[in-house]
DNA sequence: ACGGGGAGGCGAGACGTATCGTCTTGACAA
DNA sequence: TTGTCAAGACGATACGTCTCGCCTCCCCGT
């Protein structure tokens, strides 16, 4: 049950107990297959032969390394996005531009089909699986925030924001709106709603206010 | 296709078609099974045969009536919920007060297991099916949300909130990182996390900040 | 006013299909 | 030699449809 949503890395790296003998091709395979598949026929109707079929690979292959498809779908999605939080916001001094910007690019993204079927089918297992809902967490979402919690901290330095409030929580009104949104199609991600959100949120975090 | 959500009315109501005869009994067992069920089960565990053999009743039964497991569990729940709703927020003519006293009492309520499971079970199973979406916004989502910026606008026109806010995206401000911790468990609901929301997004909020 | 017929919902469960997760086989690679 | 691989057989489970009598209510003819 250890490392339920992380399998073993590949071959070639150097894990604690010596490295099994791991096929790259076939992770490769059953990765691009599953995100394939869950836009073409959906979350609820991703099935693990579907995916193996797919992928040219045997069942049995799949349930050794993973212990479900929405672990399957982590590792698969997870691999595509890492990269992009690794490099934090803009600071461009401005503070309301540079999330306006982001936020923009952010929400073209969450209305691109590519991206929505895997990340509404990742967050809405997660609901149900706590353990999956912690890796899903851990390694997509919280990333996510903090880049906002960095931004945030480097404004309150700079006298933009005041000292007291808590970047945490600010960070948290300014993305969650966004995605409840999104998830719940609540509404439509604009750009005059992300401008909206934005100009609303910062009116409380002015030093003074 | 029609009335996905909303099967007809038990008999006694009369639509455009003559009523049809249908067993007030079987409807309540069918209702209360799946609601006890999917907090012994889980909602992934939730079957149709399940809820039938609980309820005592044919499975034609169910489906007779239901598109979904997920419109069962949300008539079931919706019946529950929704005089909740009707009643509107208090008006002491402190908003802060009023804000963070409702919203302790929701925490309260998210914390509650029988609360949770089917609740998740909901906003989850809406994610990857855009109609029943519609259904949970509507008649879940959606009322909740209002009795806010009716809240929020009461304060506006007393002058204890800017004019020129835009309610509906100050109570998103305010609901949805409430909820999508609940949802991602990214954080505990506490009364502290309540109390710095409110503060927090009421600085935003107040006229000539 | 009333009583018989018929239409339709009802509980029960059989049915074929799909997918589950496990297990076995023989080939192949380290 | 040892462990992974593709392929697929296997029993179990739940699906959604269907058929069966039973029962209840509504309507119509008397």
């Amino acid at each position: 049950m250890a490392n339920k949503t992380a399998p073993d890395s590949p071959p070639g790296s150097a894990g604690g107990t010596p490295t099994r003998r791991r096929s790259e091709r076939s992770r490769r395979a059953i990765l691009d297959a599953s995100l394939a598949l869950v836009g073409e026929v959906g979350y609820d109707k991703l099935t693990i032969e579907g995916i193996a079929s797919r992928a040219g690979v045997g069942k049995q292959t799949i349930y050794r390394w993973w212990p479900s498809k929405a672990a399957v779908l982590l590792d698969a999605f997870t691999a595509d996005v890492d990269e992009y939080s690794a490099q934090g916001l803009p600071d461009t001094g401005d503070l309301a531009a540079d999330l306006k910007l982001v936020l923009r690019a952010t929400a073209d993204e969450f209305n691109d089909p590519a991206f929505q079927a895997p990340y509404r089918a990742l967050a809405v297992a997660g609901a149900n699986d706590a353990e999956l809902s912690r890796a899903f967490v851990d390694r997509l979402l919280e990333p996510g925030i903090r880049v906002y919690v960095d931004r945030l901290r480097a404004a309150q330095e700079a006298g933009e924001v005041a000292a007291d409030v808590d970047t945490r929580v600010a960070a948290e009104m300014l993305l969650s709106p966004f995605s409840q949104r999104w998830l719940m199609r609540t509404g439509e991600l604009t750009y005059d709603y992300v401008d909206t959100l934005v100009d609303l949120v910062l009116r409380g975090l002015r030093p003074g206010s």
